[in-house]
RNA sequence: GCCGACCUAGCUCAACGGUAGAGCACAGCUUUCGUAAAGCUGAGGUUCUGGGUUCGAAUCCCAGGGUCGGCUCCA
């Protein structure tokens, strides 16, 4: 009887039986079992002390140098932990639910949730966590134990924990007619059900964690359910990590959009507008109007016919739609005229009503299809307020949007040029890092309308498009909307948070409501199918995006001011004026800091502001017509006739920053401070 | 909407039951200056709103509004 253990440098260690990873780990080195947390057996993870069963076992152990499965390990260690010093400071009343590790997660690296008698505060916290420091000072071991469905109930019914006793029921269930055996982790007076694998004992923590907040969350992530509490915390194998991770966090909030839209003075929320109404500021409206005029013309050339609509409507019009009264709890109340006004009217939540209507004014033949309507057309939602945040989750905001009504034949031709154009606007702005989702019926679900046939075929459709892009991308079932599916371009926040940004969806429910037909080449009436589509989504929560993107740092098409003229004294004020003159007739965003202020200091402040390209002015350049130019970032660059700045300027900014004449060494690409702002890519 | 925290000058913050303050920004004056902050002076407050406790409230309590972090939702 004998156990033999296959390491990954290729020897071989024979063992009685019983021997554990931990015994092998101490014979391979002290070291080695100082900084192993876990092992992986045969491929599969389990605790350093699982004794291993006769036979032959390939053996590797797991330690801090193994990345993120080693993190789950340890962090996975610290919910534990967090869930007993809850337990011990808050008594018999706390039931303990889930407690996962984070390993994606931008800001945080485990939590728990309980169900506790009393709300929590910072002050408990801290108590917590200095009860979390005790319980790894005492070295707890966490024990593994296997036991039948009935003996676990058992066990957590003696303690009180109803949660898990329905976890248990609901694994049994899961598992089908063998019921599985339950794995619980005893450590000390805590027991706890997890699959495992954990740190052998509760001293291998460290002291790299901390308790972050607390907030509330579902049990099982419905609203219908209890609120729990829920406590985040992060842990790492080592004080340099979590600060490391600490100091990610800050230069994060730094870039927050919210944080810069105000020190730019791009876009204000006022309290007394109301909530999720953003106001627009002279800069930031640079920003969108460059933005806006780029892309209308990008869809003329697509053959888009642009329309306007208005901003209410009858509400009889969203009944036809079927967004009436579906979406009721997200409209803003009806506004009722008068005693005879029938069903009153609605702010608008979408345009697609209104382009229907459009549709619908005159005959069509399937020689005009696809008809593209586009509109920015600006549209309310009564966001729920715990969900509003800065510019990306607002109540009234703008679609970039367009309804093509084309036939079934043309439905994948039609999302691949969405596609492409989604994919151009992302490019040209350098925002690369986003993820593609196809949103699918959840079969589940009874919320979907239209019939079957119709939507096998348009998630076909779809699936077809994004493989011939060769697009990584993922199916997710239960993301498509209620009348159809649809393609997602999903980015993360400076937090990490994600938000979609460009859409594409395939509708054949708004044409059927509406009774939207053409004449075939058989002169007979068809019905066209309709796609809706947002390269940007909103310019509201792209804008948003794309000010952490760029740290506020815009490239010359985009910044609001795009030179700033810096007379180093009042004496050549004239000099500067007739600068910042030129490049306005040139057609530049210049503005003439005349203050009386030194150099430095305007150099200082146009540098805050984020201004792409500073030419000073003083006496050697009035008399030579020139201009010394200083860079954003790069500094100085030395004089340059006015002439040849204006030429350089206009090719970076009609070329949208890939040609850039005035910039570094490579002349193709600048950083920001605190910036990693991705090379502009070709189109 | 739910759980929790927060709200003081335009902004970032201090004062934590006893006369509301600083830095930046703003205004005036002096300086006329060569690549990331010149100096002096000044103005600026319903301490989110309303109610309560108290001799006295920015500070304690209650309600409302807003913001932030989660959860839920997202056409």
């Amino acid at each position: 009887m004998s156990t033999q253990i296959a390491l990954p440098d290729g020897s071989t260690k024979q063992y009685d039986d019983g021997v554990t990873p931990a015994r092998v780990a101490e014979d391979i080195s002290a070291g080695l079992a100082r900084a192993a947390v876990a092992a992986e057996v045969d491929g599969a993870l389990c605790d350093l002390t699982a004794p291993l069963a006769e036979g032959r076992h390939e053996l590797r152990l797991l330690t801090d140098r193994d990345g993120d499965a080693a993190l789950e390990v340890l962090r996975h260690t610290a919910a534990h932990v967090l869930a007993q010093a809850v337990v011990r400071l808050y008594g018999e009343g706390v039931q303990y639910t889930i407690g996962p590790a984070l390993i994606d997660d931008f800001q945080y690296g485990f939590y728990y949730d309980f169900d506790l008698p009393r709300s929590i505060s910072a002050d408990d916290l801290a108590a917590i966590e200095g009860e979390m420091r005790r319980i790894v000072g005492e070295k707890i071991p966490l024990d593994r134990v296997e036991l039948p469905p009935d003996e676990a109930k058992a066990e957590m019914r003696r303690r009180g924990q109803h949660y898990k006793i329905e976890m248990i029921d609901d694994l049994v269930a899961e598992a089908g007619a063998a019921p599985p055996t339950v794995s619980l982790y005893r450590q000390g007076d805590f027991v706890d059900m997890c699959r495992g694998p954990h740190l052998p004992h509760t001293g291998k923590l460290g002291k790299a964690f901390k308790l972050v907040t607390a907030a509330g969350a579902y049990w099982r992530g419905d609203e219908r359910n209890k609120m729990l509490t829920r406590i985040y915390g992060v842990a790492f194998f080592s004080k340099a990590d979590l600060d490391a991770h600490v100091e990610r966090i800050e230069q994060a909030r730094q870039r927050d959009h919210r944080v810069l839209g105000r020190q730019l003075g791009l876009f204000l929320i006022d309290e007394q507008v109301g909530p999720g109404l953003p106001l627009w500021l002279p800069k930031g409206t640079i920003i969108r109007m460059e933005l806006e005029t780029w892309l209308r013309g990008e869809l003329l050339r697509r053959g888009y016919q642009p329309v306007i609509t208005p901003h209410i409507g009858k509400t009889d019009l969203f009944r036809t739609s079927g967004h009436y009264p579906y979406y009721e709890h997200g409209l803003f109340p009806t506004m009722q005229l008068g005693e005879d006004d029938g069903d009153g009217y609605l702010l608008k939540p979408m345009n697609c009503p209104f382009h229907m209507r459009i549709y619908k004014s005159a005959q069509h033949s399937y020689r005009e299809l696809p008809i593209r309507y586009s509109e920015f057309g600006t549209v309310y939602r009564l966001e729920q307020s715990g969900e509003l945040n800065g510019l990306v989750r607002v109540r009234g905001f703008t679609q970039d949007d367009a309804h093509i009504l084309c036939t079934h034949e043309q439905i994948e031709q039609e999302v691949a040029s969405c596609v492409e154009l989604t994919k151009l606007v992302l490019s040209t702005l350098g925002l690369d890092d986003y993820r593609v989702r196809v949103g699918l019926r959840d079969p589940d679900s009874s919320k979907y309308t239209g019939p079957e046939k119709n939507w096998d075929l348009a998630e076909t459709n779809l699936r077809n498009v994004v493989r011939r892009f060769e697009m990584d991308y993922t199916e997710e079932p239960g993301e498509a909307a209620f009348y159809g599916p649809k393609i997602d371009f999903v980015v993360t926040d400076a937090l990490g948070r994600e938000w979609q940004l460009g859409t594409i969806q395939v509708d054949y429910n708004l044409p059927e409501r509406f009774d939207l037909t053409y004449t075939g080449p058989d002169n007979a009436p068809h019905r066209p199918v309709m796609i809706h589509r947002a390269p940007l989504g909103a310019p509201e929560r792209f804008i948003g995006i794309l000010i952490e993107h760029f740290a506020g740092a815009f490239p010359l098409w985009l910044a609001p001011v795009q030179v700033a003229v810096l007379p180093v004294s009042d004496k050549f004020a004239d000099y500067g004026a007739d600068v910042a003159r030129r490049l306005r007739d040139a057609g530049f965003r210049a503005e003439l800091d005349d203050s009386p202020e030194k150099i430095g200091a305007k150099i200082r402040r146009a540098t805050m502001d984020k201004v792409p390209y500073m030419a000073v002015v003083g006496g050697r350049e009035a008399e030579q017509g020139t201009v010394a130019v200083r860079e954003r970032t790069d500094g100085d660059r030395g004089p340059i006739a006015l002439d040849a700045f204006v030429e350089a300027l206009a090719a970076e900014r009609d070329s949208k920053g890939r040609t850039r004449p005035l910039a570094g060494a490579d002349g193709t690409d600048a950083t920001t401070e605190g910036a990693e702002i991705s090379k502009q890519e070709g189109l």
